[in-house]
DNA sequence: GTCTATAGTGGGATAGAC
DNA sequence: GTCTATCCCACTATAGAC
């Protein structure tokens, strides 16, 4: 499971994922994309889901990393925005469903987690934020906004509600 | 396509999105509730995406009646949260894709959405809430936050966030 | 570590008889 | 307006040969 085989199944899933959407994640389309069949990939992982946690391992490590990249809450705010604008797919598939917490590294998802919390000192309104800045994203993504909407406009007046709570509420 | 049956086939339809989950709603399956077989739907609805886009219709205006029962911006916040939560796969079927305004009465959605629009007059404001309700309920429904998080205190401060940023920007 | 062959399950949709 | 029969597609996964 760890050979040099199974990381380029799962560069080739990752590839298919953001390049092609989440239902061209099939075992037989990896296979395909690495010139083998499907059958084989069963020698280096168990299941589909095994694939799918390793994509979403590699994405949350991508993603702390961007938003540990910013200090303010608007530099975070707008990392995230920018991640999942760039790897759509990825980000969907690391957020829509439960995490199986058991298939990821310990500790990864409160690494992803940290600069957050540590802009947003307060749990709540920090939740709330991590909640307002996914429902931006989602919306935008799902394509749910009109077509003229001022979505850098919501995202500053998110952003400026959010500072003004933590501000007062310290 | 507006015969007693197609009522029936809708309502079929629904009862399975809702009691056993998205991936239950299929021809075959909604057929098998009524009692027909799967090819017969098609004398009354051209497609299974016409099926969803009557669910989805039905679904917006029992939404936009549980937001207009609501005057504060906590009250349709509370009401969007208990409506999800009633209905957590048909507010998935209503919110994870675009919406096809071709398939959809004309205006509905203008009209779902104006109970947020009267509570908080600032556009950018008013689209930012309705973003951070949306992930606030999508978040709580994929099962993403820790087991011990404190939601009901996450949705207070994001409504206290908000109502300071209305007074203030206002 | 790859293959072929296959099991098993599901899906949307159409043609044409009645 | 319902049926039977069918087409075509897709998928995950396993067994066993090489």
């Amino acid at each position: 499971m760890s050979d040099a085989r199974a990381g380029e199944i799962v560069t080739a899933a990752r590839a298919l994922l953001e390049g092609h959407g989440r239902e061209a994640l099939s075992m037989r389309r990896i296979a395909d994309e690495l010139g083998i069949k499907a059958p084989s990939i069963y020698k280096h992982f168990p299941d589909k889901a095994a694939i799918e946690s390793a994509i979403v391992a590699d994405g949350m490590r991508e993603w702390g990393d961007a938003l540990r990249s910013g200090q303010t809450l608007r530099e975070i705010a707008a990392h995230h925005r920018a991640f999942a604008h760039a790897h759509p797919a990825l980000y969907e598939l690391m957020t829509d469903s439960p995490l199986d917490r058991s298939r990821l590294p310990e500790g990864l998802e409160a690494q992803t987690a940290a600069p957050l919390f540590a802009a947003l000192p307060d749990r709540d309104l920090a939740r709330a934020a991590w909640a307002a800045a996914h429902g931006m994203v989602s919306l935008e993504l799902a394509g749910r906004f009109p077509d003229g909407a001022d979505l850098d406009g919501a995202w500053a007046a998110l952003c400026s509600a959010l500072e003004a709570a933590a501000a007062s509420g310290a």
